[in-house]
DNA sequence: GTTAATTTGTTTACTGCTTGAATTATTTGC
DNA sequence: GCAAATAATTCAAGCAGTAAACAAATTAAC
């Protein structure tokens, strides 16, 4: 560690404290809150605000005497994100600001598994250009863009393998950084939708039901990847050892109970859309479907929470439009099958961003890579800002 | 972050690399290690050795030319760390210097279940004080001590439940600290065992076999502990939804296929040590009843690979000395359920420790504070070094 | 055997960051 | 209008790390 990082980890402090305070702090809140003098504090400040990363607000009006204080907001007009996703059916881009909020969105449907990858990238760069130009229009500089798949995914950013796209060792960044002009990061849908349901937990688990089903594990407010980066596999864990062959090569894997075509072929319609149509219909094929479905999703998340200790499971993907009728299932068995249940309650809840998870949280980490290291935006030439 | 906490960090970077490294090496070394300059490298170093924490040794003999270096190795005569440890049948003690040797240990058996807890404390502290004066004898200064105990451990050290040993709510710092003149932290011994364990490896999990099945979970070398401190209960993961009901409410929990009673139980022996001999023996009802609880174990930490994807799982316990029989078992389910065990190997091996983890890993947690944080050490009062 | 080369470790002048006190700015209350 | 109070800035000082020169101790070469 070196001086540098000094400042740039305080400056990652002073924003932070900026970004969590509920109204806008003073430099005199902060000074206070970090610990550290107002002098510094000043300093920092006055270099975040000529990079734009954060902005003074008019004096909030306060009780007692003495000078009114300036306070301090996180910039909606610095550096934004772009956040990209392939899925099976659909591209979708959107363009996230430093506070969180979605200022540009984009999904263009389309059966992506009948083309090849590069050329299913190609379509992305439109998209993404599409996006950018939005961004500037509101003028927004992106400071990278992100990339969710639903697949194994390498620290480099290339795409290991994603089954239900038919890709394999594909270098995702050599195809869309230079054509983007920006750095390209990539990443599993399930880990990029973990990080999009922050609702103020810092431990959580995301569960991403899919034609597969994946979890992003989110500890202490960082997504815990693993040793080797292939942590959440939650879609492979057992149910019952001796129960029907799974394409892993295992027995009674979840995804056989609680997988999108297992919970199809069970429920005998052809699309998630009727499954929740039905089921609200009154169909009783439907209901055993989500209820079988709900119950071998509750033992492995139960299994889970024994192990992890979070105290919040969002159900993301499609489990979202069928959450009405999987939580109570899930609920039940946690609250047996949790040792701690009883005196630590497990809340159990839907994704409010439904579908939409995956492309906000990579356009989200975008933008917290650059909260977690300001001095790394702030040195770059102002011609990129 | 402050100044001095700069210089605190490097100092703790410094120390580090020293520990890791396989050979003594010099500053020079240490500076290239960890990018500090080699004058910046040679005034930690100065502090670290004028604090007794780190030592010159001798110029290894070297192939070209040069000025000799002098090699730097952790001390074994700075500070040291006092471990204790409360069981249901023994009281137990041991110190270790920062280098992690083992210099003194000390058990005294008696079942502690018929004493009442401030009695079991006294005893303790006896056992305590002789440690401490063994430690004096072989010229360590003991930086503080850290006790393990079967049970739940509040933040604070207050022991909240501990039912084997009939302990309910037992403020143990307030009964150790003042009586030894040190300051005493408490945890679980799952936890204290699993830090003992550290075979230079990042990830692992330490899996505690006893009356129940507990897991250490080490990530990034750090004790996970959950969001509320209860994390690794293995023992309650589900193995077969619909199997025996365990005495925690759920049905087929892990520990009624693998806890200590239901193995015995199955062999039909009466403790652990007759149940290795008898399968070493070649008795058939033993070997199975390893197997079927090899392989519900199996089940249950492929689980907990494919979500927490750790490479090492450490069996100690009562696992320890059956591992012979266990390890292959668990392997056999691990190498079939876990998703990435194609190409991300896992090693499942027994602890070194046996039942002496506890004791050793509470001494470690010591040293382990004062390794993570030199500058503390460094500025208390001499008289007290 | 003397000298050059090489690597280690220390000294010295310097830059950057935080600090603390003094100073300025802007409001409320009397 | 004036004092008290709070916010923010300015500036000299101190401390940590850096870079480059220097001293020390050895090997290799002639």
């Amino acid at each position: 560690m070196r001086q540098e990082n000094l400042r740039a980890h305080n400056l990652a402090l002073v924003l932070s404290v900026v970004a969590s305070a509920p109204l806008p702090p003073s430099r005199a809140d902060v000074a206070t809150a970090t610990g550290l003098t107002r002098a510094t504090v000043s300093a920092l400040v006055d270099d975040l605000i000529g990079g734009r990363l954060i902005e003074e607000v008019g004096p909030a009006p306060r009780a007692g005497a003495g000078r009114p204080a300036a306070g301090l907001v996180i910039s909606a007009c610095g550096p934004g994100g772009l956040g990209l996703e392939v899925n099976v059916d659909y591209l979708a881009a959107c363009v996230v600001d430093l506070t969180g909020a979605v200022r540009h969105r984009a999904v263009r449907g389309g059966d992506q598994r009948a083309l090849p990858a590069a050329e299913v990238l190609t379509g992305m760069a439109t998209l993404a250009a599409e996006a950018r130009a939005a961004a500037h229009a509101e003028g927004l500089a992106l400071a990278g863009a992100a990339l969710a798949v639903p697949g194994l995914v390498t620290p480099s950013g290339v795409v290991r393998l994603a089954p239900n796209l038919g890709w394999r060792d594909v270098d995702v960044p050599a195809a869309l950084s230079g054509a983007l002009g920006l750095p390209v990061g990539v990443d599993n849908e399930a880990n990029l939708a973990a990080l999009a349901s922050p609702a103020g937990v810092a431990s959580y688990v995301y569960v991403s039901g899919e034609i597969g089903i994946g979890a992003g594990i989110v500890l202490h407010g960082e997504l815990f990847r693993g040793a080797r980066g292939w942590s959440g596999e939650l879609g492979h864990v057992c149910v019952r050892p001796d129960g029907p062959p799974c394409r892993c090569g295992a027995r009674g894997c979840l995804e056989q109970y609680a997988g999108q075509e297992a919970l199809l072929r069970t429920a005998g319609v052809a699309s998630v859309a009727e499954l929740a149509a039905a089921v609200a219909g009154g169909a009783a094929g439907a209901a055993v479907a989500l209820a079988t479905a709900g119950e071998a999703l509750g033992v492995a998340i139960a299994g889970m929470i024994n192990l992890l200790d979070v105290d919040t499971v969002v159900l993301g993907g499609i489990y979202a439009p069928l959450a009405p009728w999987l939580v109570p299932a899930v609920e039940a068995e946690v609250r047996v099958r949790v040792l701690t249940a009883g005196w630590a309650p497990v809340t159990v809840r839907a994704s409010a961003l439904g579908s939409a998870a995956a492309v906000v949280g990579a356009a989200g980490s975008v933008v917290r890579g650059v909260r977690d290291d300001p001095a790394r935006w702030l040195q770059r030439p102002a011609a990129v800002r």
